[in-house]
DNA sequence: AATTAACTATGATATAAATCATATTATTCG
DNA sequence: CGAATAATATGATTTATATCATAGTTAATT
């Protein structure tokens, strides 16, 4: 980690969208701006909340350890995207990992200016409420998905995600690099029977591989792998 | 479902305990309170949004279906729970189910007026912020969980989480009396599943059962089931 | 450029947990 | 109160998915 000059233009976070322009500077004296090589620790599961990150470049995941060698992935971060705010609960200690997936530019803001923040704006408050209500609701689908769902529909809604998160190219290809391991850890199931899983889509018809990435063929027919069909 | 004079002292809930006093006479205008039979269901998956309710009386389950057959329980709620505020994201539709277990009694408090309650209180945003932040930790501690924790360990967690929700009689038997179905539900798993689980802690001295309910003879012993030992 | 380390690819095997089957016992309710 | 419905209890069987094993490829790093 080193602390790098390069800075946001102030405009396209949370705190920054729901600040009043007054705020603005006092945002830009109390941010830092960090960067992170490939694969470095950003904060980890276990240790203090300092503050909350806002992702500048790159890609991020969050994850949570099990054993040293099993992990799920809980969620990409990307430009814009806020990291850290789980710490914002009862408990100070920080419940989850987040690991640098390439090269990434953070916006790092310490928590007591955080919640003076908050406590100066109630729309920032709400804005957060919000998030953190739609980030639930992500959450206990993916609960439900975890437990009831096959590991086949869990494949197809990984994929769904990372195209409606990272985009396509003109060639369809989504927009993304992330190895098989890492999205069979957000899948919660092994990269072997991730790559089955591929290799069945693909027979299927529904998606293309690429050398450099994927593409869906047949973005309707993954959805019904997601839903139940008795 | 119906309307019922029952009434709430108005200082329980999380509405009620972040408004101050010269609000409390609007949510008391503003409040019906309902009861709800066991069994029946209170709001489910797929409707509009009506508000949010608060458990006066009784239990109810916060669950998620799959198949017609399956279902993952999410949450228990009890008196002084808040209910439906899964809906505050920006889906006006909500995502989950709520059915009462036993004979129920809510306040319930329309969308709208709560709305109003938030804009009109920065400690009520505040704290329903803080709410969401601590169910969202949860919920991705449960989603690990199921992705990665055995059978074993989960219904470990869930006796611990009963235990420390419905709490426990002098005899230290858990104050609560749900069907193994409905505690399998919340594991995540099988009632039959469940029940071997049950007979394995049972054999090991984890666990008592009674006539009525279960008795945790080792938490601590327990709770290393629900932690990584590799 | 060479050496290590990480990722991909597949088949074979093992196993945890679901499903199926069938009694038995409670509970609900007309 | 007695019929019907739901919950418990257990064994047998199946199946989905993880684990193990082994190679080949690509990507990092000195």
């Amino acid at each position: 980690m080193k602390i790098t000059k390069t800075s946001c233009d102030l405009s396209s976070c949370l705190l920054c969208k729901n600040s009043v322009a007054g705020w603005l500077p006092l945002i830009d004296a109390n941010r830092q701006m960090l960067s992170f090589k490939k694969k470095e620790v950003i904060f980890s599961e276990g240790s203090l909340v300092a503050g909350v990150y806002f992702v500048y470049k790159g890609t991020v995941k969050i994850h949570k350890a099990w054993s040293p060698q099993k992990e799920l992935i809980l969620s990409f971060a990307r430009k814009g995207d806020m990291i850290g705010y789980r710490a914002l609960g009862n408990d100070q200690i920080l419940p989850i990992t987040a690991t640098a997936l390439d090269d990434v530019t953070l916006c790092f803001v310490a928590l007591p200016f955080f919640e003076l923040s908050l406590q100066s704006s109630h729309p920032l408050t709400y804005a957060l409420m919000r998030f953190y209500a739609n980030a639930l609701q992500e959450a206990e689908k993916r609960m439900r998905n975890l437990a009831l769902m096959d590991v086949k529909g869990r494949v197809a809604e990984t994929l769904l995600m990372l195209h409606h998160k990272f985009g396509a190219d003109e060639m369809g290809q989504i927009a993304m690099n992330l190895t098989r391991q890492v999205m069979a850890a957000y899948a919660g199931t092994t990269y072997e029977t991730f790559f089955r899983m591929l290799n069945e889509l693909k027979a299927e018809g529904l998606i293309q591989q690429t050398d450099e990435s994927l593409i869906l063929l047949d973005a309707e027919k993954l959805a019904t792998l997601t839903h139940t069909d008795p």
